[in-house]
DNA sequence: AGCGGTCCCGTGAACGCTCACGGGAGCGCT
DNA sequence: AGCGCTCCCGTGAGCGTTCACGGGACCGCT
């Protein structure tokens, strides 16, 4: 914690400009807000002696007497990962609607600046969104009598808010193309987990049992293009039989598609990838990519909209079945 | 203990979590605060009785007494953009290490969303960083007397501190490149400006001249993908001669790459792509983008830091010279 | 002269918290 | 008993701003 101000000079406030200008805090404070009841030439004076004196009124101050500044935390694992970029960006147009601030925190996909960040955070926003791989009793610990809303979370606690992302039958949907199109030895790279599985590997798995073939060839990955590779070229080694994958998402399946490259396979031919999220990165691959699609945008105005709903009604919880569908959008890679 | 906060309650301060433990609000402060000079029981009492109550402290009023938490507004154009979310990270990531927090403000490339977003920010913010494209003047309207520093932007005001961005021995370097490879038709595709050419255009034309080559085989483009796959089926229109662009920056080129690949143009034999930025999204595109690289991580850093130095003394200002050279990294595409 | 109204402007209070200080209770020691 | 010390705890003040109120000055009208 570095000390806020170094600068020698102590603030100089309302106070100042108001002796400064031989009238009232008062009437300064009428001049900067620009109310009425006061005379246009105090008002230029006083104006005047603020600028003079590079006066800022105290946001702490004015927060204090007037309750109208919100500001909401935005927690994601990882700015660079263009799935939580598209999500932040959609939240930060939705906030502005409102007249909302949001601080963006990432916590570079690590549990211990999630927890830090929490600490942090909860005694500087008002209300919290984001993806959380902590407990929910670690969550409930740090945001105690704080709107939270969670994306993307499948255990659902009574205690926050979620948007839930339903996928499974846009995952079966992408496993009957596949298998629509002959392929009959499907790879999964799912995202590596913590410990369990992903749910999207849990709708892998269903879909490939309901069309009769083998849904256990999986391997884990880093959430990022190198880690998609990299798993890619394991599930080969391992499967070399393998001819279509589908992965957690679509960086991963970028990563795959590259790596597929290099191994001298073409796609869609030699082997067919289908990804996660529907980034609108895909469509500058080549081939572009198939995925699996869900509408990011809603997914940021769904949060914000949340966070309103739970601020005016803090009862109103999870009662609300908040759910995304994602849905399979047909493109160059499968 | 049912949280009896109806929707309508009132805040819950400190005194009421006082009264509520039978103790005087300095002492709920040191439980809170895990201050000594409190008993081990008291202090449990008091916690039990904050957490019943659903108290939040004022971040305002602790705020107000204590100066020290920061925060800094970060401006961009364009969230979605990976060069500006590049940029974003890695100033979030600069700012964890002073403490400071970031707001993030997306302007969405508008002129009037940037004085909205100025005028809001100035009343809540200790430092802006940020690309503006709004007047010197009109900045200096709105962070009267907060310190600013302006990334990539080339009128250099006393006022503000800015990071320069010189890529001019880059861009020589690309053209002399692509003429070192029998590039004879160099064109670019510059940025939709405002008004006037882009500085990098400047430097093209430079480095052109400099070649004994035509430099004045230019088309604008929005700066998205899309944009850049019209702008060089513009440009090839009018120039079919062209066998190599250079771009005003890489989401540009991916779109050129892509439009090229759509007219049967392969890349780089038929055409040669140059593009600006390096940004990682760069080496996943096929071919790998070549491009003028800067680096994008030392840029937010650089930021900050400054900010960090302003701060410390306000009269740095802009005497020292702040800049990142961007240099050519070759890659397929060129 | 008296009254009502408009136009300015200033004074106390409040917002919720932390800091600096003061002070009582209990203990051990001389 | 008196002193000093430690351990807790509470009281006043102040952070910088806005809100609610009060009031003086001036004008016009009866």
């Amino acid at each position: 914690m570095v000390s806020a101000s170094g600068a020698e000079s102590r603030k100089v406030t309302i106070n100042d400009v108001a002796r400064s200008a031989g009238v009232s805090r008062q009437t300064v404070s009428r001049a900067l807000n620009d109310k009425d009841e006061i005379d246009s030439d105090t008002k230029q004076r006083v104006l005047d002696a603020a600028r003079a004196l590079g006066y800022r009124p105290s946001r702490f101050a004015r927060g204090l007497v007037r309750q109208d500044t919100m500001t909401i935390g935005l927690v994601i694992p990882d700015l660079l990962n263009p799935y939580f970029t598209e999500v932040a960006a959609s939240a930060l147009e939705a906030a502005r609607t409102h007249g909302w601030h949001v601080v963006v925190y990432d916590t570079a996909d690590r549990a211990e600046e999630e927890l830090g960040t929490l600490q942090v955070i909860s005694s500087q926003v008002d209300a919290v969104i984001g993806y959380f791989s902590c407990s929910d009793s670690e969550l409930e610990a740090f945001t105690r009598g704080m709107p939270v809303v969670l994306i993307g979370r499948e255990g659902r606690s009574t205690r926050f808010s979620s948007i839930r992302i339903d996928g499974r039958e846009g995952v079966h949907a992408a496993v009957a193309h596949l298998v629509a199109k002959g392929h009959t030895r499907i790879g999964m790279v799912d995202h590596q987990a913590r410990a369990e599985p992903s749910i999207r590997h849990t709708w892998f798995t269903a879909a490939a049992a309901a069309h009769g073939i083998d849904g256990g060839m999986v391997v884990g990955a880093d959430q990022t293009a190198d880690g998609g590779g990299a798993a890619l070229r394991e599930l080969l080694t391992a499967h070399p039989e393998v001819t279509a994958v589908f992965t957690f998402n679509d960086i991963i399946a970028i990563g795959a598609l590259r790596e597929a490259r290099r191994l001298g396979r073409s796609v869609p031919q030699d082997l067919a990838v289908i990804g996660f999220d529907g980034l609108q990165l895909g469509a500058l691959m080549e081939p572009p990519l198939t995925s699996v699609a869900l509408d990011t945008r809603q997914l940021g105005v769904l949060a914000i909209e949340q966070v309103a709903r739970l601020l005016s009604d803090p009862r109103t919880l999870a009662v609300e079945d908040l759910v995304v569908h994602a849905e399979l959008r047909l493109s160059g890679s499968a």
